[in-house]
DNA sequence: CTACTGTATGACATGTTATCATACAGAAGA
DNA sequence: TCTTCTGTATGATAACATGTCATACAGTAG
């Protein structure tokens, strides 16, 4: 699976790992319905520990993500995100003046932080398909 | 001082109040050379532990935005940013990347994105003195 | 039956988040 | 000098997050 960990960064590997496979959804590099490594297998690829694995993808089926079928495995949902608008404003909002405020304590303009956020959308539409 | 704490989110109190405070910089409500409330003041304005507040003051001093000087209080620094343009786009893409795959995953556009950036921009531009 | 799958549990270690209390030391003003 | 403000440092405590490790249970398919 297309997943690189900084093991030396301060975000939880967990953490690390959600994000890489949201990428992977949102790029269709993983599609619905498609299966996804078992958490033993998964878990020798990253070097990490069955149960720590097993919670990034907890997490990904608390979210919708993904569904864990007993016995089969783990496998991309197709359904749509369980959350309101209002939810998913006020959680945006929240990240996105984050981003923001940090940039501009950088010394960046809106602008340059905006192109920031525009260089990893055009790498998100390369690694389309 | 015009900070508003969420008790009840996810996020740790010191971590919201310190974006807020830079939020207060950013926006120029806090000046350089500017002086803070003192610890013990802000603790009780914001209903915190004086150890609690001082993490806050800490985290900020080691980001270099603020110098704390015993006997004198907690002043906004106006120094330039001790990053390097390395770190500060590394750091930056990787919050850019991850609000970024959060709204994809929402099921936005990347503009709708943009857009949320940007009416959190404008309020920010509003507040700015 | 076997071998794969996810699930559930406990034990454990370390770090973060936060409270609480106490003591120390620098700066300023009366 | 004395008082009172300031930040600093330390130790105890608690809950939770992060992560490892091991074991057992249960569903699915060949």
């Amino acid at each position: 699976m297309k997943i690189k960990l900084d093991y030396h960064s301060s975000q939880p590997l967990y953490q690390q790992a959600v994000l890489q496979i949201k990428r992977l959804i949102v790029t269709k590099q993983l599609k619905a319905g498609e299966k996804l490594p078992s958490i033993r297998i998964l878990a020798k690829e990253l070097q990490l520990n069955p149960t720590t694995t097993n919670r990034i993808f907890a997490q990904l089926a608390k979210e919708g993500i993904v569904i864990q079928r007993p016995g089969l495995g783990v496998f991309v949902t197709d359904m749509p995100v369980p959350f309101s608008a209002e939810y998913i404003q006020k959680e945006l909002s929240r990240q996105g003046l984050s981003f923001l405020v940090e940039g501009l304590r950088f010394g960046l303009s809106y602008s340059e932080i905006a192109e920031i956020l525009d260089q990893q959308y055009q790498i998100l539409r390369q690694e389309t398909q």
